[in-house]
RNA sequence: GGACUCUUAGCUCAGUUGGCUAGAGCGUUUCUUUGACGUAGAAAAGGUCAGAGGUUCGAGUCCUCUAGAGUCCACCA
């Protein structure tokens, strides 16, 4: 395969994503049982496209999936897809209505159907744009959150939860969306700050109970609301029982306006009173609040507002039927009208809305499972507090704790079909077929089973109905690492527990909560060694991407226009572990820039391979490791820079710094290979060394960058297989002396380049001159290579009669013969150079007259500063007798 | 109200147990039509590390406070 002058990405990368599946390279053997190394993906929305945030995750697991792979651990990376219960139910419901139809002309047997061949029509979109991104997985254990497996082991633990006591059956208040018409958990509602009114109600204390006698009591209580609608489901009138205003009136009961109900007033520390009026009213059945509140004074739960956010006929018919909105407005007017309405006063409050379609919470009373979180949470703190995950960044594992200990229970019903059944079915009041028999009083209310497909079974002679909710998806994607796995309480599995779950910070309770608690239910082990969380991915600007801003970043728009590799180098340069950080195409730009720089040098050094190849000198080269030995300057160098970089990359890999992994690859490919080492290499051609030292970059940038790395490897004249089952380079052997011999002669290049780009600025006309050194080996020694790199035309002793201007470096002795006009101008740089140093030396000169330095620091450190000391007092009296000279 | 995070170059961010002259990318300026790459090469400018105090021989790094930014949790009628 011939090298094109750059790399275009759109030619290679399909064919080989194909040529690694079909070769079984992302699946391990299954004798190699040992020493698995797994991840499982988060899984995407079956239905949807990729977003940034799966761009960043898929970078990031497959990256260390690639480099594991490159280090020999059998690597297991499951790919997933996720049925999204609510989001993708929040979709179909739009597409139905948009062909004019609503949830409810379908059952639900029937909109579970439908929505089933609709997920399967869009999934394979998703699956493609995974592979696009190059995500190594095992596509052959794709897990879908609705296969058999997940559901049969939902199914499993429910019932072990069920019998364990974990799960009752509640009559609470849940977040209701009255759009969707579905509870939400607590963490799926989004509470915002908005400008609202507080409004003054007057209720009357009721005639009969006035004391006569007593002129004092007050013939009226004012009670603050910011839900004047709900009144109708007034219980009562509470009170701070502290409050002196109202102490002589507790126990009396109000009449509650526009109804003709009396209720009771009640002491409850509820009632602030130092806000509004101090006195508030309770609805135990639409306000979490006074929920409670009616708990502790066994009140009623009277609700009055419907699933749908309308008024219910126990409102009386002026009201009811009305959305909250309208009652609203109605009850204050009318409230007016009576002259009961005191009062109105602009306020701020937290309104919970649906995070999906923004409509208003309505807290409703609901008839729902729970489970019990208590034992779980303490369970799972424990094994978190015993350090038994490792959290990036750190942080989270005190903010996991922290949430773990203040869960409440949990709701998990939903009112949507698309989701797994709960496999609960409930006594039917009918006397069950054919028997006659009376239905027994001691058969369950509530019993188990997992016929779901049925709507109706009967057990022992009762009939029991199915429960015709589904489960909160978080509650069967919290078995998620359990179902991937295939684990078993016989077998256990060899992938479980993970070795990272990688994922996005904003879910760490929504899932990797509830995947830690349940893992430890079910298994007893925690699911995964390591969490790695991302933050979010904001746009340029630092802002989040919104479709309403339309600033969203789409990955695959991206993939398209500058490759995959690029793309990933992009998201993961300058990210680090949960924080939200901005991305723009920018950096996606300079990702396929290093792409092509090592798609060009790779076509540099096979050119010279390629040139050298003579028909009858036709090289048997020893596979897999090229064999070289060091003979020219920089050889050594560049052998211990890769080395260095293989051991950074091993380390940051291991913290998971992908940041810093990424930003060595990229300085030691192009600052040190290319800029440098093959800059020295085009004099000496060390063909056997190059080939080995551009294999060990191509495999170490290979997590990284696999598709040019790959595209590289198949071009390449010399290399053979595949760079993916390559294996991670091991140590080189280098020269440490003549290493660092290369890095003085580069100073000795960049000090050349430096003066003459000073030089030239001073005089258009400036030619860069031949190069003159005296007594000195490192230079004679290099003399052609610094010649070359700083392109000077000569390069010559001085045969005792140094002339020009001297480089200021310590223990060089090298001259830019310049005329004497040159020289003389060059006098002020030498002036500002000696200032700069003698401040150095000052800031040395400092550390070394205090006394406690010199005492209690390391000697080595003080040993390095009277060092440092020396050479800098040696180079200011040169510099000095320099300016001597050109004077 | 509670918890957490952040503040370092024009921008986006590194800076791991305190230790040599605080780094990178992008941007900016100057130079280079050298046959791997102009998606390039060479060079340069740019930082009182938010502020104050403390610990220390030594603080961007540890502690306290202040100011600012952000995120999450929470029932404010």
């Amino acid at each position: 395969m011939k090298f094109t002058p750059s790399y275009e990405p759109d030619k290679f990368e399909s064919d080989i994503y194909n040529a690694w599946e079909q070769n079984g390279f992302f699946r391990p053997k299954a004798e190699d049982s040992e020493k698995f190394y797994s991840i499982v993906m988060p899984p995407p929305n079956a239905n949807g496209n990729l977003h940034i945030g799966h761009g960043l995750t898929i970078a990031l697991e497959d990256s260390l999936i690639r480099f594991h792979r490159l280090r020999g651990d059998k690597t297991w990376y499951v790919p997933g897809a996720d049925h999204a219960g609510f989001e993708t139910w929040v979709v179909y419901e739009r597409a139905l209505e948009k062909l004019g139809h609503s949830r409810f002309e379908y059952s639900r047997d029937e909109l579970y159907s439908q929505v089933w061949d609709f997920v399967e029509e869009q999934r394979g979109n998703m699956e493609l744009q995974v592979r696009a991104l190059g995500a190594s997985c095992s596509w052959e254990d794709l897990t879908f959150t609705l296969d058999e497996n997940v559901v049969s082991r939902v199914y499993k633990t429910f019932e072990k939860m069920w019998n364990d006591g974990f799960i009752y059956r509640g009559e609470k208040l849940v977040n209701y969306c009255p759009k969707h018409e579905t509870a939400f958990a607590d963490i799926e509602v989004e509470h915002i700050d908005e400008p609202g009114f507080l409004w003054d109600l007057k209720y009357e204390i009721a005639p009969e109970n006035t004391d006569s006698k007593n002129s004092s009591t007050p013939d009226f209580i004012v009670v603050s609301t910011t839900r004047p609608e709900t009144l109708f489901g007034d219980e009562a009138v509470a009170v701070n029982p502290n409050d002196p205003r109202y102490k002589n009136i507790i126990g009396k009961k109000v009449k509650l306006p526009l109804t003709d109900r009396e209720i009771p007033i009640i002491p409850d520390e509820h009632a602030d009173p130092t806000y509004g009026s101090g006195a508030v009213k309770i609805t135990p059945a639409h306000d979490f609040d006074d929920f409670e509140v009616g708990e502790r004074h066994s009140l009623e739960k009277l609700r009055v507002i419907s699933d749908n956010g309308h008024m219910l006929p126990i409102c009386g018919e002026r009201y009811s039927g009305l959305t909250t909105e309208e009652c609203r407005k109605q009850v204050l007017k009318d409230l007016k009208s009576e002259g009961l309405l005191l009062g109105k006063k602009k306020i701020t409050h937290a309104v919970a809305h649906c995070y999906k379609c923004g409509t208003v919470i309505e807290p409703t009373l609901k008839e729902q499972w729970f489970i019990d979180t208590e034992k779980l949470a303490s369970l799972a703190i424990s094994h978190l507090e015993k350090n038994e995950i490792s959290f990036h960044p750190a942080s989270k594992q005190k903010v996991l704790i922290n949430y773990l200990k203040n869960l409440k229970d949990w709701n998990i019903s939903r009112q949507i079909p698309w989701g797994i059944p709960i496999p609960m079915f409930k006594k039917s009041a009918e006397i069950s077929s054919g028997t006659g028999e009376e239905v027994k009083n001691d058969s369950p209310d509530w019993i188990f089973d997992t016929r779901v497909e049925l709507k109706e079974i009967e057990v022992a002679g009762v009939k029991y109905i199915r429960d015709e909710d589904t489960f909160d998806t978080w509650f069967s994607s919290s078995h998620w690492p359990i179902v991937c796995t295939d684990w078993t309480e016989a077998h256990g599995s060899p992938f479980y527990p993970l070795n990272v779950m990688e994922t996005g910070a904003d879910i760490l309770f929504a899932w990797v909560a509830r995947m830690i608690m349940m893992g430890l239910y079910v298994t007893g082990e925690v699911p995964f060694k390591s969490v790695y969380l991302h933050g979010l991915v904001l746009d340029e600007h630092g802002k989040k991407m919104s479709k309403s801003k339309g600033n969203v970043i789409n990955p695959m728009s991206l993939v398209a226009k500058y490759g995959s590799d690029a793309f990933r180098l992009g998201i993961l340069r300058g990210r680090s572990a949960g924080m939200s950080q901005a991305f723009s195409e920018q950096s996606v730009l300079s990702g396929r820039n290093l792409c092509n720089k090592l798609w060009n040098i790779s076509r540099l050094i096979d050119s010279w391979v390629e040139d050298a190849k003579t028909p009858d000198a036709e090289e048997t080269i020893p596979r897999p490791k090229t064999a070289y030995t060091t003979f020219n300057p920089g050889e050594d160098w560049i052998c211990r820079e890769i080395d260095s970089l293989k051991k950074s990359v091993e380390k940051n890999m291991k913290s998971y710094r992908f940041s810093e992994a990424v930003e060595e690859i990229y300085s030691t490919i192009w600052d040190k290979y290319a800029d440098w080492f093959l800059e020295s290499q085009k004099l000496y051609k060390n063909l056997p060394l190059l080939k080995a030292t551009l294999e060990d970059i191509l495999i170490i940038a290979h997590p990284f960058m696999p598709f040019v790395t790959e595209a590289i490897w198949q071009a390449l004249s010399w290399t053979d297989g595949f760079l993916i089952a390559e294996s991670w380079p091991s140590s080189l052997d280098f020269d440490p002396i003549s290493a660092e011999e290369f890095e003085r002669t580069k100073l000795v290049v960049s000090e050349i380049r430096r003066l003459n780009t000073v030089l030239k600025a001073q005089n258009p006309h400036y030619k860069i001159p031949p190069i003159l050194f005296g007594d000195d080996s490192l230079v004679s020694e290099n003399a052609d290579l610094i010649c070359a790199l700083s392109k000077a035309p000569g390069i010559s002793p001085t045969d005792g009669s140094p002339r020009g201007i001297r480089l200021a470096l310590e223990g060089r002795e090298v001259y830019l013969d310049v005329d004497e006009k040159t020289v003389a101008s060059h006098r002020e740089s030498l002036e500002s150079h000696i200032l700069s140093i003698g401040r150095e030396l000052d800031a040395l000169n400092a550390r070394m007259t205090n006394p406690n330095y010199v005492k209690k620091a390391p000697a080595h450190l003080v040993e390095e500063t009277r060092q440092g000391i020396k050479e800098k007092e040696a180079l200011i009296s040169r510099l000095k007798l320099e300016l001597e000279v050109i004077k």
